[in-house]
DNA sequence: TTAGTTCTAAACCGATGAGTTGAATATAGC
DNA sequence: GCTATATTCAACTCATCGGTTTAGAACTAA
């Protein structure tokens, strides 16, 4: 995997484990022992999805006492949405062909040229 | 990685060329040829991408003669969409803290719960 | 200072990922 | 059947990932 943003923000998503991180984040900030809770894993283990969630700035660290709390940082998935919703059009009526949908784009909005929106990775 | 399907189609989107061969399909179907042109990238390495597109489920393959025309199938994204979705009140308004989002929240739809939408991973 | 708690660093391991090269398959056209 | 083109398979390399264990660092509390 190369190492832009959006290719870590995904990486980062691909792990159920880390999903459920940020799940429990969502929450409110949690420490490494609570986030370790759920799992049959070491806190060293947790400690290193936590180190990933950081790089892909989903996720920064505090200091408490002993405590590192976790919270979460939701701005990268909004870039994530962006690209996603850039192929909203594709699934949008999977019984509508492409075609049909882009004609119905046209008459809401005649200005626009819907066909040409995917150029960027 | 487990192997889930969000997993799949996370760890698909993960990879900058295959989120670039994604946005060539979403202009119309391609032969490998016409996927591996703009890389330097042998024609087995863009075959290899093409065929974890597959088992994400993003893309369908076809036969017309020698080639093997790969089809964008997006309907995994909108699972994708839909995941990212829930943490869209985390990212919606920087300047706005999350407690003053649910409660304008609540003024708008007095009914629901918004506090308690992430429990799944 | 000593002991206890929480977390991270380091070294390691097995599995997977992304790429290569070279041979094999599938199809078309002659 | 033979040849050319498009694609995939197989075997290999090298890096990264997800996990472990052991030891050490950061901090609190006696």
């Amino acid at each position: 995997m190369s190492t832009d943003q959006l290719s870590r923000t995904f990486a980062a998503l691909a792990d159920p484990t880390r999903r459920a991180m940020l799940a429990r984040l969502s929450e409110g900030e949690a420490t490494v022992g609570q986030l370790a809770e759920p799992f049959a894993m070491s806190f060293a283990a947790v400690s290193k999805h936590l180190r990933v969630l950081e790089a892909a700035g989903l996720v920064s660290r505090g200091r408490d006492a002993q405590y590192r709390p976790a919270r979460l940082d939701a701005r990268p998935l909004a870039a994530a949405s962006d690209w996603i919703g850039d192929y909203a059009k594709f699934w949008a009526d999977s019984f509508e062909s492409l075609g049909s949908y882009l004609d119905r784009l046209q008459q809401t909005n005649p200005k626009s040229n819907p066909a040409k929106e995917n150029d960027d990775v």
